[in-house]
DNA sequence: CCATATTTTTGGAGTCACTGCAAAGTTTGC
DNA sequence: GCAAACTTTGCAGTGACTCCAAAAATATGG
């Protein structure tokens, strides 16, 4: 009763489509392959292709769009006691050492991050969704912590917060594109990621003071 | 000597397109204005302009690039015993008081800021920018504090800092954009560059901490 | 001043993402 | 079955961008 005919091929042809071209794309780089050739493969029309995307982009981020809410979330669902940057930490740290999919650094992840480097027009979507992941951490951080309408705070430590995740994950990228395993990054992945939460908690006001001119004479 | 009539014309050239194609941006939209459009008001073909420029963005970013290395250099130049993040929130403040351009809060940047908001394309290059910023910044505190080829404290800091700048430009965009005075703006702004800069040099640890559930019985 | 090499500009043809429209095909409710 | 609602398709077009070879401008050497 829930799903009709029209429902469930729309949705098959939806997924068809997007599994394909996420297929080629990944086989021959985002560049080599055009629309045209995915609604071939798909056996569909190119215009159908957009009616279900709205870019080419899409058919690779369309998925992806629901982790906007990860830092947000487990904001939201830090313990009894633990701060938001404690939470964070502790999420990181954890999907490090399971070698978990949600922040890029899974054992498969670079055959992905090496097609996404490849493409200026995958990287620039990428940075929208880091976007839109700050824009959610900061009103998940303004609820959380009762802030008023226009208290700029949230919004600064969201950008912190989500600069340095974004820094991490492009350290693991990084060297995974560069052909080393997850298990030889891991632990210095972990270490950096200590002291990005480190510098986070107690700032980085000490760092890279100027040398006191020398006294001219005793 | 030193310049030929083909140096100068080429460079005459250049300007005029850029001007003439700024001038059209800003005044219709970026994306209301083909580049058809602008080599033909400034008298050249269509592929004499992608001789100068690659990309349409191009047209408006030209210049804009050599501002990259802007906080690199403040911090290069940071007084005797003053850290990397003093030097930059000086910088910052002055820029602000001044009315200075340079983070983009100046009398007529309201035109420009209303015309990159209303394009995605240029909101994707101003990404781009920021990252090309944010690099040249790590390589700066990396060189100036001496730092080790694999350490990744200058990166996360780099990381850390122009998240914050580039949050603070964007909200004093923003409000330039809704028609506020810059002169409204300033006392604000000044407040939100001083609890950034505070954030940045003593942390955000204690921010938004959980309250401890409270105990079944007493 | 002329011939020639070098560089710049141009026109033309083509590719690709993406849009709008109207016709054709499919599913649904009755 | 029939009509309404919806989906798919073909077609024509726009605009950024590329490639190529011809034409125009400028530089160089005698």
């Amino acid at each position: 009763m829930s799903e009709g005919l029209r429902e469930r091929k729309k949705r098959e042809t939806r997924q068809r489509i997007s599994d394909i071209a996420t297929g080629l794309f990944l086989e021959r780089g985002f560049d080599n392959v055009t629309v045209a050739e995915v609604a071939r493969v798909a056996d569909v029309s190119v215009n159908t292709v957009f009616n279900y995307f709205k870019t080419k982009e899409d058919l690779l981020f369309d998925r992806e769009g629901e982790m906007e809410d990860l830092p947000g979330k487990v904001v939201r669902e830090r313990r009894p006691g633990e701060s938001a940057l404690a939470a964070l930490r502790r999420d990181f740290l954890d999907a490090v050492d399971t070698r978990d999919y949600r922040y890029g650094f899974h054992e498969g992840s670079d055959r992905f991050a090496r097609m996404i480097a490849a493409s200026p027009s995958l990287n620039a979507r990428l940075w929208t969704l880091n976007e839109a992941r700050e824009e959610a951490l900061a009103r998940t951080l303004a609820d959380e912590a009762g802030a008023d309408a226009g208290d700029p705070t949230p919004a600064l430590a969201a950008a912190q917060i989500c600069a340095v995740l974004r820094r991490l994950s492009a350290y693991a990228v990084q060297r995974m594109i560069a052909g080393e395993t997850v298990e030889a990054i891991a632990p210095h992945l972990r270490q950096h990621a200590e002291l990005a939460f480190d510098q986070l908690e107690s700032g980085i006001g000490a760092y890279c003071v100027r040398r006191e001119a020398a006294p001219e004479n005793a």
